[in-house]
DNA sequence: ACCTCATGTTCGATGTTTCCGAACATAACA
DNA sequence: TGTTATGTTCGGAAACATCGAACATGAGGT
């Protein structure tokens, strides 16, 4: 799917961020480790959502890149069948100067911890 | 209520707050509210709930103390039948160095919007 | 001692969110 | 056209948030 025919896909401006959205959507482990991933591939790289190893299902992952989008961490952007993700860092950086700094670090915590064995 | 003979107030200690569970507590308004308040009467300041003119309910108040508790961002101590709250800065400055700053004034802005009318 | 008030917590009910698997939709490619 | 790859949506179960009412504890008066 992605390429909604009809419906675009929403996302808040730089002065619309809510900083409660912004906190509710890095406050979950998966999203974190997404976020982590992303700011790997700053500044102009893009992923698809599958090509994050994430250790919930398809349903709950499109769910999680939803909260991310709508709450203005990442813009998503559609290709073909990809639904491609890129970290919002420079609006994120505008309205919370040193949010991102803070939260990536805590994101590779969370990898490394999947990797360890669950924690 | 308060001083409870048995059951003690549970802390956490510095090196075992969670990043997650910290924005998880950071990211409602009426606890925003909490710390920027708590933030105006720092160091040594401490606050008793009722102190706080919030716009829930009693038991809610309750609810959103607790989760500010348990998630390490204030600390509690009983004093008669009062229930004193004191932001813990030190402790967060020193994992999370940054983020209080970020989200005091937001704390305010919520307060300001209540003041102005709802929204 | 006793009553009453002030301050919070706990309980039960109701409504909202989250998560999953299953089904569906769209695009790419043979 | 099929078939595969990539995500989204739907329906139900489990977890969480909020409220009012009831409860518990301590302080202060009489």
């Amino acid at each position: 799917m992605a390429s909604r025919t009809a419906t675009a896909l929403v996302h808040p401006d730089r002065d619309h961020l809510r900083f409660t959205a912004v906190l509710a959507a890095l406050s979950d482990p998966v999203r974190l480790a997404i976020v982590a991933r992303l700011s790997d591939v700053e500044p102009d790289g893009e992923l698809a959502c599958t090509t994050f190893a994430l250790p919930v299902s398809k349903s709950t992952q499109s769910g999680h890149f939803k909260v991310l989008r709508e709450s203005g961490v990442i813009r998503q952007r559609d290709d073909g069948t990809r639904r491609l993700n890129r970290l919002r860092r420079d609006d994120l950086d505008a309205r919370f100067p040193g949010l991102l700094d803070l939260a990536i670090p805590q994101g590779r915590e969370v990898v490394a911890g999947w990797g360890r064995g669950s924690s």
